[in-house]
RNA sequence: GGGCGCUUAGCUCAGUUGGUUCAGAGCACUUGGUUUACACCCAAGGGGUCGGGGGUUCGAAUCCCUCAGCGCCCACCA
């Protein structure tokens, strides 16, 4: 049975897929080995895989298999989020299609709809993720909703509230008029807009004056209770104690000073808004203003709007313009340039309002995770998002965790009334029934009422590397001691406040003990134009189609090869040709290892033996710049030295000189030795391609599953010696190569080449032979040869007699000023007196050791060009 | 407005404490090749005054200042 000779991954990878299924392969669990744990960033249940996630995953899977090889206890937990405002949303679509509106339904019914939803759409991502080859222990799955997972968030709160961390309180936050929801100061995202500021007439009570006020948003002076100007603004001093009227509403209202109004935008007159901006909120709260709020949830204005009522607020700003333009009380419109809060979820434009929501007190808790990161306790990779993280740690504001949605983790919270006046927390309304009765409050459980509100998704995801180990509901048990704190945690920078920090608050706050160790950024993917791939842009291709053409070992690989921690990366489909044509290679090196006929009578020939001391050396030499790489999350870097050491050193080297001549066999010596190297090298690319060198193990060994039957290689001593001897007779080899190639001289001709290196030996001749098909010899030869070269202090002279050997000279012409050139360099570096005072010995020496080489040199030339001419 | 980061070959990026292991890698490119593992290949080769300017130093891609361009994060200027 012959081999393919081209590489075709789908069979093989299916294969796999289906083997470590069978087999559970990478389960685990707590044992006498030291652990390495991963949870995974739980995509949301009913996403589908993108680039993003592919290289991610990607890189979670090449530290945990690489974490296995190293005989540790890979345990990688997979699981998906219940994402309460994008699921919501996309149910609340579902609905809408089917004439359902959400408002129109009760909780419970829309709560199955989203069920349904969920488990039609949910985990195919999960299928997706095993696709690529991710060796997650699928056992563990987990979902944020489960029931325990669910219980832990229910128990978090309760020990927050208990602890005085949660309070419920009426403040100005940021409200998503389209999913009718409060949302974190995190998920709100500005964006630069060119608007138009509006200045509007003001009259002055009692009088036909007027000031003019400048607004972005017409709309809201139904809101409005004052109009404040700084206390140091000169302009308006003579007005202290005047009231003023608002346009179209006729209320009369206060003129208040307050050191917040900025003197120099606008006309410095600030309307005051006090229940839809917060800075309104503010100095209403100073100078105990009246609270108007104007809108709706879904930001139509209401009765407070007059005969507006019921429209959009961007409805109303128009027509009110118009309205105000012939009431004349519009002065002016000027452009102008500024931010507008968007929702990050449905990109609707953000509205500030005055609304009772529950918090979280952040300072306290967020102080022992601000110093786990800053004395490097967790460390980041790259480091620059220490800064980021230190900066938001240390204006960390109370996050509002209640969502006006029903899709997530209701609240645990029950009143005893519908005016929520009194309320107590508890897990369960028989549990309220009795901390009510314990504070007097004599009621059943027909009378009280829970909670509407679910908890912010993130409150769920914050407690994962824990609540995915059973961890808050049970903080002893064996999983939980044993995998955390975690190993390593792979994300995007665009959550480090909405998930790195918080895990790190919260782990810090149940355990007292860090999450993970280390925090791995990834950067964004982008198209080759490096336009960020999305969706609507429609740049982003589907991973699952790039693995179907290309395999997913090369489209891991073809990511990898430009992904430095922390940078974004330049997706182009080449880099997935690229992928795919290592892989070929891989396997075709196998292919000519099994084409070898092996002798038993046969002794290893001394090529061989040189060549397979020489790639111990490299082997070993790489290996250790590989180990530093993985030590530093080096992970494209690590990739790259193992792409050269198997393409340059392992098949265009070490293979060609140890492959039999035609006709000719291998000795079985040799043999035992190739397979033995083609087995570390499996290792070395086996986190990075699962796929095929699990193939080609099984193939050369008869024994499946890599990690069951070999460790990582552990660098051993380097003959660097032998190293540089070698590898300067590769240079030789280039050089021979070269010659031919301008004399236009075939691979097979046959050379002599002359040396006077005493380095050399039989053995290394006959590797140089293998290489170039030219005879190296150790003699002196007078010759008129126009050919010699210099390498290192040794002079090559190659047996050819050019008829015109014009451009040779030329060539050595030009070697010989070169070095002359750098002699000079050399000579006045070393008779600076400045020079030699001050540099140290080391790099003096190093100068004068250089200087002996290029005077040899030089005189190699010399010598050769005097003979020529 | 504040903060962080980036600018090195056509492209994507390495370059640790200033000193020939400092100007590198991969891809792309050019030239040659029917070398029985691989054309998804082999071999050889070309290509950069390290964004501009100034400074410190015996010595700067590397340290300092400055200018220009780009990117990201944060912030209640209506």
């Amino acid at each position: 049975m012959s081999t393919e000779k081209t590489y075709s991954p789908k069979d093989v990878e299916l294969k796999w897929l289906d083997k470590w299924k069978t087999n559970n392969n990478y389960s685990s669990n707590p044992n006498d080995k030291n652990p390495y744990t991963i949870v995974i960033p739980p995509p949301n249940v009913t996403g589908i895989l993108h680039m993003g996630h592919m290289l991610n995953n990607t890189i979670q899977d090449i530290l945990i298999r690489k974490a296995r090889l190293d005989g540790l206890n890979a345990c990688w937990v997979p699981g998906t989020d219940h994402a309460s405002i994008a699921t919501e949303a996309k149910v609340v679509n579902m609905l809408k299609e089917k004439n359902i509106n959400k408002h129109e339904i009760s909780r419970s019914e829309f709560i199955e709809y989203a069920w349904d939803w969920t488990n039609k759409h949910g985990g195919i991502i999960i299928d997706q993720l095993k696709r690529i080859g991710c060796s997650c222990d699928w056992n563990r799955t987990k979902f944020t909703l489960d029931d325990d997972l669910s219980e832990s968030v229910i128990d978090m709160f309760i020990k927050l509230f208990n602890d005085g961390y949660v309070y419920r309180d009426k403040k100005i936050v940021n409200w998503d008029p389209e999913a009718r929801t409060t949302l974190s100061n995190e998920e709100v995202v500005y964006i630069e807009k060119e608007s138009k500021l509006y200045f509007l007439k003001y009259k002055i009570e009692n009088s036909e004056e007027y000031i003019s006020v400048a607004t972005t948003r017409p709309e809201t002076i139904f809101g409005d209770t004052a109009v404040a100007v700084n206390p140091k603004d000169k302009r308006y001093k003579k007005l202290k104690g005047k009231n003023l009227v608002v346009p179209i509403v006729n209320r009369v209202i206060p003129l208040v000073f307050d050191e917040l109004v900025e003197k120099d935008f606008g006309t410095g007159c600030l309307k005051v808004t006090p229940a839809h901006s917060e800075k309104d909120f503010e100095i209403g709260l100073k100078h105990k203003l009246d609270i108007i709020d104007i809108f709706n949830d879904d930001a139509t204005l209401n009765k407070n709007g007059l005969h507006y009522d019921g429209l959009d607020r961007f409805v109303v700003r128009k027509k009110i313009l118009t309205e105000l333009e012939e009431k004349n009380q519009l002065i002016e419109t000027k452009k102008y340039k500024n931010k507008i809060s968007i929702s990050e979820r449905t990109s609707c434009i953000v509205e500030p309002k005055l609304s009772t929501q529950w918090f979280l007190k952040m300072k306290s808790l967020s102080k022992p995770a601000l110093d786990a990161v800053m004395n490097n306790d967790i460390k980041f990779y790259p480091k620059k998002y220490v800064n980021t993280y230190k900066h938001w740690m240390e204006n960390v504001r109370d996050w509002n965790i209640s969502r006006q949605l029903y899709w997530g983790h209701r609240i645990p919270v029950f009143y005893s009334d519908e005016n929520k006046s009194k309320f107590v927390v508890a897990k369960s309304k028989n549990e309220a029934v009795a901390k009510f009765n314990e504070i007097g409050v004599n009621i059943d459980n027909t009378q009280i009422f829970q909670e509407n509100d679910v908890l912010d998704t993130w409150f769920s995801s914050w407690l994962w590397p824990i609540s995915v180990f059973d961890g808050v509901r049970n903080p002893k048990n064996h999983d939980i001691s044993y995998y955390y704190p975690t190993s390593t945690i792979v994300t995007g920078p665009d959550i480090i406040f909405f998930w790195i920090a918080r895990m790190v608050v919260s782990g810090l706050y149940l355990r007292n003990k860090k999450p993970f160790e280390n925090v791995y950024f990834t950067g964004i993917v982008r198209d080759n134009k490096g336009k960020k791939m999305s969706k609507q842009l429609g740049n982003s291709p589907d991973p699952i189609e790039l693995i179907e053409k290309y395999g997913a070992d090369s489209v891991r690989i073809g990511l990898l090869f430009s992904a430095p921690a922390g940078n974004d990366l330049l997706f182009d489909e080449s880099l997935c040709v690229q992928g795919r044509n290592f892989t070929n290679k891989i396997w075709n090196a196998f292919r000519l290892f099994e084409s070898f006929k092996v002798s038993k009578k046969l002794k290893q020939n001394d090529r061989s033996h040189e060549a397979i001391k020489w790639f111990e050396s490299k082997f070993n030499l790489k290996l250790n710049e590989i180990d530093l790489c993985f030590k530093n999350f080096k992970i494209s870097e690590s990739l790259m030295i193992i792409y050269k050491l198997v393409w340059d050193d392992f098949c265009s080297v070490f293979l060609e000189i140890v492959k039999p001549k035609y006709g000719e066999e291998l000795s079985e010596e040799s043999s035992i030795i190739i397979k033995s190297y083609f087995n570390k090298i499996l290792v070395l690319i086996n986190p990075f391609m699962p796929f095929l060198s699990e193939e080609l193990f099984e193939k050369i060994n008869n024994k499946e599953i890599i990690s069951e039957n070999l460790k990582w290689p552990k660098s051993k001593n380097i003959d660097s010696i032998f190293l540089q001897n070698f590898d300067d007779l590769i240079q030789v080899v280039t050089k021979v190569r070269n010659f031919k190639k301008q004399n236009s001289l075939g691979f097979k001709d046959e050379l002599s080449v002359f040396h006077q290196n005493k380095n050399i030996n039989e053995s290394l001749s006959s590797v140089f032979e293998k290489l170039t098909n030219c005879k190296l010899l150790y003699k002196d030869v007078e010759t008129n040869a126009s050919s010699s070269i210099v390498i290192g202090k040794f002079k090559y002279i190659i047996d050819f007699n050019k008829e015109n050997s014009d451009d040779y000279i030329i060539e050595l012409k030009k070697d010989f000023e070169y070095n002359l050139g750098f002699k000079k360099i050399l000579e006045k570096k070393l008779s600076n007196e400045n020079f030699v005072n001050n540099a140290p010995e080391k790099v003096i020496q190093n100068e004068r050791d250089k200087l002996d080489d290029v005077l040899k040199k030089i005189e190699i030339i010399k010598e050769t060009l005097d003979k020529i001419s």
